[in-house]
DNA sequence: GATGAATGAGGATTCATTCAT
DNA sequence: CATGAATGAATCCTCATTCAT
């Protein structure tokens, strides 16, 4: 469909050249249409940009949760779910470049509007992480300043790789996220004994 | 003096609003004067681009190693410069918060000519950043293995905290490094047990 | 009907807005439908325009010929028939406000294409109303000369109050009107003794 | 001057075409240069209309403020005062005749901004014509009833004769401006009898 | 009857840049 | 050093119109 199109040929471009790069020319083109056929689709070019962030950030949001949320039911053991949820997130990322290419350059040189999109996000996200890492953690005998330090830890590495994913190819991606679980596993084996 | 005027402008725009939404008039109303004057100081937007990322790019570098060189040379511990080095970036960039914001604008955005600098310097940052690692631990009797892993661990730690950078305040950003460095020392000791 | 939506939606527009601000989509909208739609009805712009305008022309003209056959026919004095063709004029102007703000908006900056139509309407109504005050002033005994002048004088009562029609409010309007039949009444008695 | 030319195109343009018809490109056009040039002088379209309409409402009312003042100190009689009243207003008109057909148009059609100015200007001329009249007046010996009558009859015959503005060439329009001082004067001579 | 989809032309405005002063 | 004045190209967006459905 032209509106698929024309969103796709969005976030290409939003993920190289960001923002203000993108013009509704450059849009139209790698959607195959001229720039005036666009404003049937969408009120300008803010409500093309809102629509498309807020559909990137939900994709990414729902496709982790439900990730994780199989695996919480399965009942594996706290490996297996700290693996997969760096995993999952790593994968998405890799296997979702232009999105997250386009994500990076919209939180980084963010258009005024995408601002409260994007704290609302965020505090989601964050929020859903807490609650997560709760669960997983739980059976681990932690205190309180124990699972909020591993908590903070495990955050730290997320950022990290995130970040990375602008330099490094995938497979030194992979390695730094094996680094990452692997020290946190090894963390809280620490812990424990 | 009128050049630096028209830098720090600039430098305050790419910040917020990445290369694309620095126009020229935004940059000279930023410094004072009118737009026709910046090409007095420079051949035209480009080269003004230029000149500051290499610049900042410079600064962080120059700033970094002496800080590093400094403390490599007073024959301190491990420990101690581990410390120095997230603490010197870190404090770095949370005192430099607009170059900080303008250079991750810039690499996530990346106007082409600014590509190859870009990469330049990232090369030669890594490289720097391998051979003081490898001052920094080489008292500490780590196998290759060993020695490999711990320094992917403090970069992928380094990139973490700078990734938050975007988000956090000084407060959250320095209990995150006090994380990292108690981290990586930590791993470190195991290391040795 | 939809065909009269259209051309109300259009009369509003032309009213506050003249040819020129009157865009097909606003006026579809006005109309409750899709500019697409229009074209069913409408060949274009300019012959909904013309249409519309000349429909305008014709209700005017029709009404004030019809309100003054009926009084020119009852055989009243000349005051009642003065009295009536201004009331007639300014009442039917009063009522149909958008017609009457549109008439002055497309005469006072008329599209090209509108000036033949309104040059063809002026001269059949300075006919009528010549012709007509010929009727009125038959038994006033008047000279050519007096009956010219007092001719240009209607005429100029006239003009007043429908330029006075896009300020005033219902209330002055009535009185200059009273205003207006008060004077050429006067000046009738007078040239009379 | 550019500035000049630019408010003079603009003149002409608006008096033809009225607001929504005047675009930049026309404008530039008859001012010899080219449409981005007009964004040196002025703003944007709003504040070269806001600036022209406020200049061509002040040396209207200044020319015949100025006239008038005139008049008045040299202590002529009554006939001599209305007559100057009326040709003064009429030949400011006949021979500022792009000011009136645009300060028409724009009347008829305003752009929403233009409304404030407006009001504001009727205001100030209806002040000034009333204490005008009231001086011109004075020495008549008329009742308050009677001089509100002949004011609200003055008022009555300037705006017939602008309206007329529209349509009547040269000569029909100073035969009318005739017919109008004669007639007011007449209806002031009856009333002292 | 009505609309979804599309477009070429033109609208206002901004942009980087030039050049004479 | 600095700017006033100018412009071609590009920006976002609206317009009237078409055509298949």
């Amino acid at each position: 469909m032209t509106k698929d199109n024309i969103l796709n040929s969005a976030l290409q471009l939003y993920a190289t050249e960001g923002y203000h790069g993108a013009s509704m020319a450059k849009i139209a083109k790698g959607a195959g249409i001229k720039a005036a056929s666009i404003y049937f689709f969408f009120k300008n070019k803010e409500a093309l940009f809102q629509e498309l962030f807020q559909h990137v950030l939900m994709e990414h949001f729902a496709y982790v949760r439900r990730s994780m949320e199989h695996v919480l039911k399965s009942g594996e053991d706290v490996e297996t779910m700290i693996r997969t949820l760096f995993s999952t997130v790593s994968d998405y990322h890799r296997r979702h470049a232009a999105e997250t290419r386009a994500y990076i350059a919209l939180v980084t040189a963010p258009p005024i509007m995408a601002q409260p999109i994007l704290k609302n996000h965020m505090q989601s996200f964050d929020q859903w992480l807490t609650s997560t890492l709760a669960l997983i953690l739980k059976e681990e005998c932690l205190s309180t300043q124990e699972y909020e330090t591993i908590s903070e830890l495990i955050v730290l590495q997320m950022d990290g790789l995130f970040w990375e994913l602008n330099f490094y190819d995938d497979e030194k991606i992979k390695k730094q996220t094996d680094v990452a679980i692997h020290f946190i596993l090894f963390y809280l084996k620490q812990l424990q004994d």
